[in-house]
This record gives structure tokens, C-alpha cells and sequence, in this order.
DNA sequence: CTTGATGCAAAGCCTTTGCATCCCA
DNA sequence: TGGGATGCAAAGGCTTTGCATCAAG
């Protein structure tokens, strides 16, 4: 059982057409720790599989994400980034010297966002939450 | 004293130059509960002054913003938003279902992110949480 | 087969910028 | 009067889209 057959039935399960081309986003996606944008994407893609084009990979990100796959990191100033949808929730803290991005482990963030949304009668769907700091 | 006087003397002491432009576009900033975007501000401005361009718009946003007279709210698919840089600290919430931005009041946000980035061995600049909800 | 996916290139949207002119300090 | 601010229009960066073709189911 190879990996990506593993990332063929991701896409299945989702209830999404598998070709070669999500197979190939998809993959380079899970594998890495960096959170790629869609150039990044599209020019790892291209050394795999020369046939990808930029307007693919945007629609794929974009259909990955309304399945729930992927989700989308709307920084200020730069394009968007992307990440598998987290099996350990995080938010994310922008180091401005470096211009890394580091995951802040942990629901803490979550449950205080929850619970403030609740108290003004709202239910939280999702949010979105980074700092920008500097090393100490 | 009229109110105009009010916000030149608010870009003077911020040490910007004071011209008919920025007056209009603060005082149009400063007198709203809304969260313009620059389009927004752009055709308000017009219906004051219609020498008012909207390169001067997005130039005078940048200019408040770096002095600290403005912030500004990045959201998903759709434009910048500004607010005068707000005297009780406040974080966003966009309802899903109206589209409408709410401030959500009180620094527990922050104080929490603030730890949070201490813990990580960063000291926090400034933070971004916007979210997402539905009326209950 | 049929319908969705792709590649290509053009268009779109928001924002920035070059340049000549203007005007605040 | 000198240097920053403005208007205009063009350009830029990121993203979406129309259309013909391709291929997954």
C-alpha cells in the first residue's frame, strides 16, 4: 500500500474526483511542515508532474477546502497559505524578523474564541487568529 | 471649535501633513460605526470633496495606519477595512449569515494571545482574531 | 458516455506606483 | 520655496474564469 494510494482515498472519501493532478497537491500538502502558498505548490508540482498548471492548483485549493481537507491562512500583505486541516488544533504566530510561520499548539485560543462568541448569542463556525511577534 | 479642527489636530500631532484630503477621510472614519473599505471611503469622501482620488485613499490609509491613527482588518475575499485605531481594545466577529462586523469587546482576547506568545519565548506585536459565526 | 476537471490565456479585483503638478509648512 | 501630497492612469500581484479539450466514473 503505497502513500499515494493513501491520498487517492482521501480525496475518495471526500466525495471527490481523484486525478493525478489533486493526487499530486494533495501529497506534496501532507508531506510538508512548511504552510506552502500556491506558487510554492505549483512549482513543487511542476518537478513531479509537469502537466499541472497554476489555474489547478488554485481550484483544487479551493475545492479542497470546502472539503473540509485543507485550510486557508489569509495573512496581511502575501498570498495565502495552505495546510492539511489540522488533526491537533492550532493557531499561528507570525515571527516578523524571520517571517516564519509557527503553529501555536493547543485549544486554549479555541475554547476562549467559543465561549466569547457564545456569550454575544452566537455560535462559532470557525476563526482566525495570528500574532505577529518577535523573538524574545 | 469645530470637529474639523479636531482631526487636523489629530494629524498634526501624529506629525502628518495636514491636508484637505486626510481631514475628510478622518473625520469620515472617525464619525462612522461602520468598518469601511477604501471604496466605501472613496465615495463618502467624493460627496464632500471631489478632488478626492481614490490613490490618495489608499495612500492616506497606509500613512494612518503606520502612525498608529488607524487599524486595519484583513479579511477572507474581501477588501481592507479600517477603523480609527480604537481607544477600549476590541477584536472582530463577521456574522456568517449578514455579513455584518462586530466588535467584540474586552482585552481577554489579547491577554490570553499575549501569554500564549510569551509561553512560545516571543513577545506579541499585535494580533489579528477574526471570528467566524452564526446567530444562535 | 456524461459530467466534472484541466490547461491556457484573458480578465478581474484590489492595491500600488510613476510622473507631472500642486500645495502645506 | 522645497519636499511631501495629490490625481491620473498605468502597472502589479494574486486569483478567478471562459472555453475548448480531456478523462474519471
Amino acid at each position: 500500500m503505497t502513500q499515494s494510494i493513501d491520498y487517492k482515498q482521501l480525496l475518495r472519501e471526500a466525495g471527490l474526483r481523484v486525478t493525478p493532478q489533486r493526487t499530486t497537491i494533495v501529497s506534496l500538502l501532507s508531506e510538508t511542515d512548511d504552510h506552502p502558498n500556491v506558487e510554492d505548490l505549483y512549482e513543487k508540482a511542476r518537478t513531479l508532474d509537469d502537466t499541472v498548471s497554476v489555474a489547478t492548483v488554485y481550484r483544487t485549493m479551493s475545492v479542497l477546502e470546502n472539503a473540509g481537507l485543507v485550510r486557508k491562512l489569509v495573512l496581511e500583505d502575501a498570498p495565502a497559505r495552505y495546510e492539511m486541516m489540522p488533526q491537533t488544533d492550532h493557531d499561528h504566530l507570525v515571527d516578523m524578523d524571520s517571517g516564519e510561520l509557527v503553529e501555536i499548539p493547543g485549544t486554549e485560543i479555541a475554547s476562549l474564541l467559543d465561549r466569547v462568541a457564545a456569550e454575544m448569542g452566537y455560535e462559532l463556525v470557525s476563526h482566525h487568529t495570528v500574532i505577529r511577534a518577535r523573538k524574545v
